[in-house]
DNA sequence: TTAATCAATACCAAACTGGTATTGATTGCT
DNA sequence: AGCAATCAATACCAGTTTGGTATTGATTAA
């Protein structure tokens, strides 16, 4: 399936509405009822985007969260990179590679090569691409394009 | 993480192992020892592959698999597809969307526009690609030029 | 008929995931 | 100083997924 987990999905969610508030700090039951997610929950994926440093928690009473950089600064690769650590493909691409048919396999260098595509793709994209419709569609209407041009040449 | 499982990788390896034979069919023992893989784990990797209509099987004696489609016409997405079912990154999404905060949360129709783009790059690069290491850096080159132009477009 | 070969399942342990709870540390307020 | 609000750190658990292996059955060439 090549898929994220649900929490970095709410990562997104809960980063979303920090940026909705601004410089309003927000605390863990406000965060809670805006999104609809369980208490314990938020908290999970707080502490995952504060460890990032896209959030910045503040403790005691009058406490709370606020987003740590503008939406603009905050791309879905470092919000999926919070939850889901270091992204690789395959242990191929991964830092501690030791697989056991490298001999008879030329396919890791390739499966990097994948990797570093993926991670531009997921860079390029911001918190506010996503928040916006507008921009957001024109952005991808772009990546399209250009992606079409790029088919081509691979015939 | 966002990773593909080993299945997928092994299915790479084996399909470019295939690719290599061409028209002459190869047993599982043949395939297993010429990758390294385990019989019981090579005969795994078949079964997705068959399924997906990348390999063709004859069973009986001399029996034994042959590569389906020319290798430019395989793309990494059929094989990550044909292991991984339908990608998709969310449950957002997925076919069946029946997320709990979807009221409040207005992000689902952007992780679609992600996951398309996503299904682009990886359909975009074929197993030819991957296997000539000079055509896939020119390639590779190729998108990364493109990427860097769309990242301005983003600033 | 037989041996070679693929097909279909079933099984198991280990790891991961999502979700929740508990206890502890910090801070503003009175 | 003490209290209440708030975040931090862990720990736990059930359910699922994953990787790996084994077993039995169906098909086919010679």
């Amino acid at each position: 399936m090549l898929r994220i987990g649900k929490l970095t999905d709410y990562g997104l969610v809960v980063l979303n509405q920090l940026a909705l508030a601004g410089a309003m700090k927000q605390s863990t039951d406000d965060i809670a009822q805006a999104t609809g997610l369980s208490i314990a929950t938020v908290r999970k994926v707080m502490k995952a985007i504060v460890d990032a440093g896209l959030v910045i928690a503040q403790r005691g009473a009058k406490g709370g969260y606020r987003i740590a950089l503008a939406p603009n600064q905050i791309s879905v690769l470092d919000v999926v990179q919070a939850f889901e650590g270091p992204i690789s493909l395959t242990e191929c691409s991964a830092d501690d590679n030791h697989c056991e048919i490298t001999e008879s396999c030329s396919l890791a260098s390739n499966w990097t090569g994948i990797n570093d595509l993926l991670l531009r793709v997921l860079g390029g994209i911001t918190l506010d691409d996503i928040r916006n419709p507008d921009v957001q569609d024109k952005l991808h209407h772009d990546i399209i394009d250009q992606f079409q041009r790029i088919q081509l040449v691979n015939l």
